[in-house]
DNA sequence: AAGAGGCACAACCGCAATAAC
DNA sequence: AGTTATTGCGGTTGTGCCTCT
């Protein structure tokens, strides 16, 4: 059974947005808000599906949205963070402020992936480690290697496109504490590890003598920012780990590399069970 | 000047994850 | 617990503009 259309395509307007339509929904979420998307065309009065308006205001008419060019500087973390999250286009434009995560696949896909060195087969496989059962039908050559390209070996540690979302750290007694919460360079997210380490240690060291995989503690953790700590700075045992893996994506002797929309879990070989069949893992 | 081709970017599509019922 | 609706994501396409010949 599948799913019902997002909307009914029929009476609708389709490609580029007219200014009047542009201020009819902006004035509407500015009055009511974001969300409820499907909503927002019947109320506003648009000829559009929901799924269009969001993408509009999204990409386009939100207000903190960075017009111009993209800097030097955007550019070479984006470069970074590619090299690391592969097209995890939105997981990279949150890391840069007022730039969208269509804007930063557009300018990759034109300009930065034809600066970056591809003969070293990083980005092909960053992008094509997973999914295989999607995006198949449409087959429109493009400018770069994309999903489709199997023809390479993955030798790139970015992690896979698509994977199973976690938004929790589960911190063992066994695991490496600093591999966990890694050291942070810049400091900009060193309340929030100390805070984390100073809870799992206080865990351990008050409750568990013999700490047992049923007694493990789960902490709330944005792991996109301990991601991000990692990312920031190569003395970091995160990123050590990172350039272990191998070119399966192994990972190191007591690692497992996972990925999800979110950030990577790093785990000791005592939580093997968390691994599913097909080398992922589970809730 | 005009046509061809390339480029850049907005928009669309299909799918998966999640929420709601 | 199962089904349906909604949201968000990444890949792809369409099109207008620019450059080249």
């Amino acid at each position: 059974m599948g799913r019902t259309p997002c909307c009914s395509k029929v009476g609708l307007n389709r490609g580029a947005w007219t200014a009047l339509e542009d201020q009819t929904l902006t004035d509407y979420i500015r009055t009511h808000g974001e969300g409820k998307w499907r909503k927002i065309p019947k109320e506003a009065g648009l000829k559009r599906c929901g799924k269009s308006c969001r993408l509009r205001w999204l990409n386009y008419l939100r207000p903190d949205i960075k017009r111009g060019n993209i800097t030097q500087e955007e550019e070479d973390l984006i470069i970074r963070l590619h090299k690391l999250l592969g097209n995890r286009w939105s997981l990279i434009a949150g890391r840069i402020p007022g730039r969208t995560d269509n804007e930063i696949k557009n300018y990759w896909n034109t300009t930065l992936g034809k600066k970056v060195n591809y003969t070293d087969q990083q980005t092909k496989q960053s992008s094509g480690a997973v999914n295989d059962n999607t995006k198949k039908k449409r087959n429109k050559s493009t400018k770069l290697p994309t999903s489709t390209d199997k023809t390479q070996p993955s030798t790139n540690i970015a992690v896979r496109t698509k994977a199973l979302r976690f938004n929790k750290v589960l911190v063992t007694p066994h695991a490496q504490q600093e591999a966990i919460f890694p050291h942070h360079a810049d400091g900009n997210h060193g309340d929030l590890v100390a805070k984390k380490k100073a809870a799992a240690a206080n865990y351990y060291s008050s409750e568990q003598e013999d700490t047992t995989a049923s007694e493990d503690l789960m902490l709330d953790f944005d792991v996109g920012e301990l991601l991000m700590s990692g990312i920031n700075n190569p003395d970091s045992e995160f990123w050590k780990i990172c350039h272990q893996l191998d070119d399966n994506n192994e990972g190191s002797k007591n690692y497992k590399w996972a990925s999800s929309h979110h950030a990577p879990l790093w785990f000791s070989e005592d939580y093997k069970d968390w691994m599913g069949d097909d080398d992922c893992f589970h809730h």
